[in-house]
DNA sequence: CTGAAAGCGCTTACAG
DNA sequence: CTGAAAGCGCTTACAG
């Protein structure tokens, strides 16, 4: 079988206790007796059973990552940032998809994270206030991300102002009809994101007198085939919009595809702006909010990992940037009959025009 | 505190071993005691904890993934699939995140998992025979995606058929000169799916004639900007291909966008076919050879959980299916020239064409 | 059907 | 600097 402590102890000719302080690093262990304790660890290929360790010390090493979508880009991406700096850390990362109504319940319910993590992080979880409380009361260490409380530290981004810059953006390039893509309106969850994007838009409009429509904003659910479905909507409807926000860059190309397949062109017809700066973003020409994904995962990482040291500190909460990225995808409305300073940039279409045939 | 399994076992009047038979649905439990024990657990909100569990059962009903890139797309919906089934089996999901040289030796040579997990599965992990015999004698269950051992189980697609495939198709729309977009040359990972592709695709060439041109074979690290700079090399070559394969979408996407920007047009000026059938190449249109990523992972979850119950069952090997997805980005060599029945599809522009100025 | 007890493999005061 | 011993919170033969 495999090694245990004490056969380590045997071969080095020490107690238990001494070598498990040796193999920690502890400080009161003699250099000649730590040697010993190490080329008997090597000799034996021994590595501690961290369960053991865990029970024996009340420590986990470990954090769980709550995502209630693991493929999608924005989840992956702060996952990824997390992982990394737990690594680096000495912290295992476990994985709560909670996608599913289902799995969401029982989440909160079972709080399956006690005794297995020391401290979580919820990222774009939208919970009541009751249930974080809930969440708190099983004294598991808490970071959010998109979402701000009392009770955790938080990484949050200004959603409202990403919005207004967004909407603004479109409504200085002359747009009067614009509209919008955003989550789906009977949603159980209840994001805030949508709701903090939604009063920036209307909060724009509103200020520049432009007209506001019901019927420009259409629920697309935050995926690329919601997003086709919401521009489908978009299209059919009387004086249709000349430009969209859409509030995810996957819901925006989405859209663009829609847009395409109804004959019309981005963005001499009609421009769109996403929200994100997906991967992807860059290489379709997409106009965007971005913010900085992955950062938002090390950081909740790190204000967990400090979370563990001074656990009744005040929460911090920092709020991350947004830039507006224009690219290729917004221009001026009826870019053709202006005559203006400014040129039109063009999307960058995935292939040529139509030529005619020879 | 938080409670235990006595304190349970206080408030139940029943000792703690019937407790523990009691909460885990084991049978000779009298329907009344189980009862009884169910409400005090109730009351006293009491979980197990797992590490004492672990410790004490030896099993530690989790299970870790082996990526190299967690971000990548590929990965994530490997994970997703796995996570899945895992959860379902009760199984929690562990990462291990090796995409540095460093954190993949550190893998290699300390298997972290060892007593931490019931199982692994390798994900596109390329290891030799030497590392993956170590990896065995760790005595953990293995499963493998992409990689075909005698050890493990695995899950693999036919690569080389699959290339082939891809490759003929640019072949039958009378492409000539057909460029490949793969992994970086001097990777010192080896990766079996790019060598694979390569032969298919070099195969299929010499089965019809065609030239074999060492530089229209450029390296994209399987990266969106990879395979836009290895698109930029192919443009810049003496008689530059009409048809590109790209060994994964991604590389594609990138691909796409360097034509874009060198004023060419897909598929009139160039095909491009990618690899994957990524959640984007729908909405960009693209021609590619689809693999059902999700359900690697499901599947290789199943075996490892099958492997769990008969471990020294003769090792399951899956080679799941792939298909060619034709969309847009592929079409007859001079379209415009050809007058027989085929129509050449147009790739879907994000942006209509350019229209001159009033 | 149930309980007493050993044991899983560590860590951590405590004593020296 | 080191060791003996208790203890972490479970599970599992074993006995009844």
């Amino acid at each position: 079988m495999t090694a245990s402590i004490s056969d380590v102890a045997t071969q080095a000719g020490v107690s238990v206790a001494t070598v498990s302080r040796a193999l920690r690093g502890l400080p009161n262990v003699a250099p000649s007796t730590r040697d010993r304790v190490l080329d008997a660890a090597r000799d034996l290929d021994y590595v501690a059973d961290p369960n053991a360790s865990r029970l024996a010390a009340g420590r986990t090493r470990s954090v769980g990552m709550v995502v209630p979508l693991f493929t999608q880009w924005f989840f992956s991406q702060c996952v990824a940032g997390a992982e990394g700096v737990l690594a680096a850390g000495g912290y295992e990362t476990l994985l709560y998809n909670i996608g599913s109504h289902e799995s969401r319940r029982r989440f909160l319910t079972e709080l399956p994270f006690r005794k297995r993590v020391d401290g979580i992080v919820l990222v774009d979880l939208p919970v009541s206030e009751a249930e974080m409380a809930t969440l708190c009361e099983a004294g598991v260490p808490i970071v959010t991300i998109g979402l701000r409380t009392e009770q955790a530290p938080s990484i949050t981004i200004d959603n409202y102002g990403a919005a207004c810059t967004a909407t603004r953006h479109l409504v200085n390039l002359g747009h009067e009809r614009i509209g919008m893509i955003s989550n789906l309106p009977d949603d159980p969850r209840h994001f805030h994101a949508p709701v903090d994007r939604r009063r920036g838009y209307q909060d724009v409009l509103a200020e520049h007198d432009l007209e506001l429509r019901p019927e420009l904003d259409v629920p697309g659910n935050f995926s690329l085939e919601g997003g086709a479905e919401a521009m489908a909507q978009l299209v059919a409807v009387d004086r249709p919009p000349t430009a969209v926000f859409a509030q995810s860059d996957e819901m925006a190309i989405g859209a663009l595809k829609t847009i395409h397949d109804a004959g019309l062109r981005v963005p001499e017809d009609i421009s769109i702006l996403g929200f994100d700066d997906h991967d992807m973003a860059e290489f379709v020409g997409l106009t965007t909010i971005a913010q900085p994904v992955v950062q938002h995962g090390e950081l909740a990482a790190e204000l967990l990992l400090e979370r563990a040291d001074r656990p009744d500190a005040e929460p911090t909460h920092v709020e991350a940037p947004t830039k507006l990225i224009v690219r290729d995808t917004t221009a001026p409305r009826h870019p053709a009959r202006r005559d203006g300073p400014h040129r039109p940039r063009r999307a960058r279409p995935l292939a040529g025009p139509p030529r005619g045939l020879p």
